[in-house]
DNA sequence: CGAATTTGACCTGCGC
DNA sequence: GCGCAGGTCAAATTCG
């Protein structure tokens, strides 16, 4: 069995789960008292092995509603101290608004403290739109020892939200954007439909910008405005033989765990499970039952090629 | 006209 | 202490 994919690979780093080509069809199910994750493959040359979903709640903890957080290491929010209206050339000294200690994302500006607790993923112009939060550019800058700048975005979603992320084009490969998300979020993730209306600008608009008098930038404008949450993607060659799968020559280890967590505690409702199912099968038909409360995620592979 | 983007200035951390 | 680099601000510009 041999194929051409563009396998798309949720989580990060060492371990997620990889929408591929099966021999039959499979469908997804998922109870509303557990969710279990079909798949997980490992890189053999990665020595720290972590659960999937400690790969998803690592990948998404910045991104949860503050209702629904596991952990102790996101504060809860606070009210977000606005500086006062600074002069172009007479900026109020950092060290004057003291209270934005209080956030731990609130961290002095222009410096680089604000590096911890980052999200870096890699993703394709193709899988930049698939973060469904709302960002705003508001900065732009060259990046020594890459020829690509780096984009500055805030989020839009909600007044005062402290999250950020970086957008920059990986050097190595220009095909690749690196996506650096830091801060957290907090407010709830947007439902799809509240995302739909964001108030970005039209990515069709950009993209004719990008074209025209903006067309020398190193990265267009219509690549940065969609630049947002996505799926890590690998493209590459996928063989199997006989048990052992192969990932570009290299042999990836497939496992199929058996993984429960509780969706009350990822989910504070089913709006949230439902909009979370959305955003982890786009390219599925998501059943949802309310007589048995379960989900069926339908089977279509996000690939290029067949057999 | 309001909102998003652009872009130069400004600020801070870090290395030397 | 100085300079560099990264990160942010905000006026100007662009766009729907």
């Amino acid at each position: 069995m041999d194929w051409d994919l563009q396998a798309i690979v949720r989580g990060c780093s060492s371990e997620a789960s990889i929408d591929f080509v099966m021999d039959k069809p499979q469908s997804y199910n998922l109870s509303p008292s557990s969710l279990q994750q079909d798949v997980r493959f490992k890189f053999p040359d990665v020595s720290e092995t972590t659960t999937i979903l400690d790969e998803l709640e690592e990948l998404y903890k910045p991104f949860y509603p503050q209702t629904i957080l596991t952990s102790t290491s996101i504060s809860a929010p606070t009210e977000v101290n606005k500086k006062p209206k600074k002069l172009r050339k007479q900026r109020p000294k950092l060290s004057d608004s003291a209270s934005n200690t209080d956030h731990p994302a609130a961290q002095p500006k222009g410096g680089r403290k604000n590096q911890h607790k980052r999200v870096v993923q890699r993703v394709t112009a193709d899988c930049l739109a698939c973060d469904k939060w709302a960002w705003r550019k508001y900065g732009q800058k060259p990046i020594k020892g890459s020829p690509y700048p780096r984009s500055y975005y805030r989020c839009s979603s909600s007044k005062g939200c402290l999250a950020r992320k970086q957008v920059e084009r990986s050097s190595a490969d220009p095909g690749v954007f690196i996506i650096t998300y830091g801060a957290e979020h907090n407010h709830g993730h947007p439902t799809r439909r509240s995302a739909l209306a964001g108030s970005t600008r039209s990515k069709l608009a950009s993209m004719s910008k990008a074209q025209g008098p903006a067309q020398n930038k190193p990265l267009e404008p219509a690549s940065e405005a969609s630049a947002e949450l996505g799926d890590l993607v690998y493209q590459g060659n996928i063989k199997k033989e006989d048990e052992n799968v192969f990932l570009d020559g290299q042999e990836i280890e497939l496992v199929m765990p058996d993984l429960t967590f509780s969706d009350e505690l990822m989910f504070p409702s089913l709006e949230d499970l439902e909009g979370f199912l959305l955003d982890q099968f786009p390219d599925h038909n998501i059943n949802m039952s309310a007589d048995d409360n379960s989900w069926f995620i339908d089977e279509s592979v996000t690939l290029n090629g067949g057999l």
